[in-house]
RNA sequence: GGGCCUGUAGCUCAAUUGGUUAGAGCAGAGCGCUCAUAACGCUUUGGUUGGGGGUUCGAGUCCCUCCGGGCCUACCA
């Protein structure tokens, strides 16, 4: 038995995720997470919101609530969605949980002692109407370049040229639109990440399985121009993990707080002792998952996140880790995603352009979007949503080839036999060769989801679901009955027997439909089909079942019409 | 500007890493079945693999070039 441990992307803390976000990280981790948990693995499977930075300062102003209070809310309304959709997390945690702020600050301490942490005195740009620092994209001006009026300090929109804040005609802040600006020295701390460059280049040089998406990115960041640079990690903010070493000041680093891209990956291991502390475990229960000396030698460790996040999680968090000198767990493997798109353009928070989390949830069930998204996951480039793909292909796949499977044998089985698992007969040649098949079937299957080809998995698992169709095709219960009930009754038990094969093995794609599957088979027995043989016999003749109400509804015409012209404009 | 990814059937995607005649699902056409959510099964139409050039016995795959889409480029996260 493996141990997995799986964490996702923790999503950031302003508003709610859209669908682009769900099927880059949290989704397919929470597929891999419940397939493991399936084959009997012992797995921890860890999220959180990340909570720091200007963007969360921002968004609780404009909220008119003091941040911290902004975040708890938030939070709850994240974790309560992320149940709606299934996402089966053993904890779901926080960013700025005081496990964090810990050993956030324990880290940096480490890393200070080990040499690996410079202060830099640089100049940034500071508004006094709003009080804070400046962020180069927070400042907005007249592109030098190219006249555009709307140039942000970090680069400009209409020319795509570079830009340095202090290179704009008339900057002003893009909160306030105050032109009262100036230039203040700062001084912040630096992780010299770039002296451990030799070891991180080797340990991803070691990583041939990962995605290309992956390893290219790593590699341009540690090779391109001067090689690996090194990296702020405070940030004059009020909201954040203080800067301290260990548990002692940081001289001169009064009042400033580290980057969120220093805590955020953090968070991760914290994020497990905030769920032992929540389930009333000792230390020594999630430090066996984290500690190499503590019994997480045998873990396998996945993450998962889109393109965007992969040079913190290839570089700067295991030079973190690396640097600390600690024995840490380092990830074994990252799982990237490209984007999806919405219709023709991205999806976009800040524009609120496409179908949100919540939204979803208020349309269809989560299956309906789980299955579409996992079965169209953008793995090996951005990948597209639009209402007619998801409409035809929810239609196809759930209603049609697995909903009325589960209906056509429940419903003939009453009708001929009552609401029981018929006796009699024995399962002959026609039945072996299905058995054969499906046990094939199902090591594909398996093969694919071990290897995370999410988009493959799903193929293989319809392609088991039409297996059943074609079985009762050409065994014709509906015909034998009338010549050779026996043979009826074996062919039948067959076919209620598929049910619940499959209820098990598409639950981590289908949780719920999965659950009402076997609700209906009356059944408890979950335990991953093996023997294929063995698992098709587990309903025995006399178990009393129940007719269960149409699985997956069908999307209209006119309900996706519907849809569509209320997905079309923005959101708020 | 630089780097990376990508372009295959009307649509969404494959193709054992250079190896026979480029395959699936959906949509379309035909047939069958009547248990079922007008569902299911079988058969079938459909491709100058974005354009052009090159390497090779052999190219969707490698090289060059042009065209299109996308991401990243270190102070958004």
């Amino acid at each position: 038995m493996t141990r997995h441990l799986i964490t996702s992307a923790i999503p950031y803390i302003n508003g709610i995720k859209h669908l682009g976000n769900l099927v880059g990280s949290q989704l397919p981790a929470d597929l891999y997470a419940r397939y493991q948990r399936g084959r009997g693995h012992e797995v921890l499977f860890l999220c959180a919101t990340d909570e720091h930075g200007t963007p969360a300062e921002l968004a609780a102003a404009k909220a008119g609530k003091p941040v911290a209070e902004y975040c708890r809310e938030m939070h709850a309304i994240q974790a309560e969605i992320a149940k709606g959709f299934g996402l089966s997390f053993d904890h779901f945690g926080r960013s700025s949980s005081p496990q964090n702020h810990r050993l956030t600050q324990h880290f940096a301490g480490r890393l200070a002692e080990a040499g690996l942490i410079g202060e830099v005195s640089e100049k940034q740009v500071y508004s006094n109407a709003d009080g804070r620092f400046l962020p180069d994209r927070y400042i907005e001006g007249t592109c030098p370049n190219c006249g555009y009026d709307k140039a942000r300090g970090d680069q400009c929109e209409n020319c795509t040229k570079q830009l340095d804040p202090t290179d704009l005609i008339e900057p002003r802040s893009a909160i306030s639109g105050s032109t009262d600006l100036e230039v203040r020295e700062t001084k912040h701390l630096y992780l010299r990440q770039s002296g451990l460059k030799d070891q991180l280049d080797a340990w991803i040089d070691g990583k041939t399985d990962w995605p290309i998406l992956t390893t290219s990115i790593a590699k341009k960041w540690l090779h391109d121009g001067d090689g690996l640079q090194d990296r702020g990690i405070t940030r004059d903010l009020d909201w954040g993990i203080p800067v301290k070493k260990g548990d002692d000041d940081w001289p001169g680093m009064e009042g400033k707080v580290f980057y969120v891209w220093f805590d955020a990956p953090i968070e991760y291991i914290a994020c497990a002792g905030e769920w032992a502390e929540a389930t009333g475990r000792a230390d020594a229960e999630w430090e066996r998952w984290w500690r190499t000396d503590k019994g997480a030698q045998d873990v396998r460790y996945t993450q998962f996140m889109g393109k965007d996040n992969v040079p913190f999680h290839t570089l700067s968090f295991p030079a973190t880790l690396i640097g600390s000198g600690e024995p840490w767990k380092m990830v074994d493997y990252i799982k990237s995603f490209n984007y999806l798109n919405y219709d023709g353009g991205q999806f976009s928070t800040s524009q609120g352009r496409g179908v949100f989390m919540d939204q979803a949830l208020e349309i269809l069930p989560a299956d309906y979007w789980r299955w579409w998204l996992l079965s169209h996951a953008p793995e090996s480039s951005d990948s597209e949503f639009t209402w007619e793909n998801f409409q035809a292909s929810v239609n196809k796949d759930l209603a049609d080839v697995l909903g009325n499977f589960v209906s056509r044998i429940t419903k003939f089985c009453r009708s001929k036999f009552g609401e029981a698992v018929p006796d009699g007969g024995a399962y002959g040649a026609q039945e072996e060769v299905l058995i054969a098949d499906l046990q094939a079937r199902l090591r594909r299957y398996e093969t694919c989801m071990e290897a995370m080809e999410v988009r493959k998995s799903a193929q293989e698992l319809r392609a088991i679901w039409v297996a059943g169709n074609e079985y009762l095709q050409s065994a014709a219960p509906w015909a034998t009955v009338k010549e050779d009930p026996e043979r009826a009754a074996a062919q039948v038990r067959m076919g209620l027997n598929l049910i619940r094969f499959y209820a098990v093995i598409s639950a981590p794609f289908i949780p719920t439909a999965s659950a009402r599957m076997l609700s209906a088979m009356n059944t408890l027995e979950t335990d991953w089909p093996t023997d294929v043989d063995a698992a098709l016999r587990a309903l025995p003749g006399g178990h009393a079942f129940t007719v269960p109400d149409v699985l997956f509804a069908k999307i209209t015409d006119e309900q996706r019409e519907d849809w569509q012209t209320r997905f079309s404009g923005t959101r708020d």
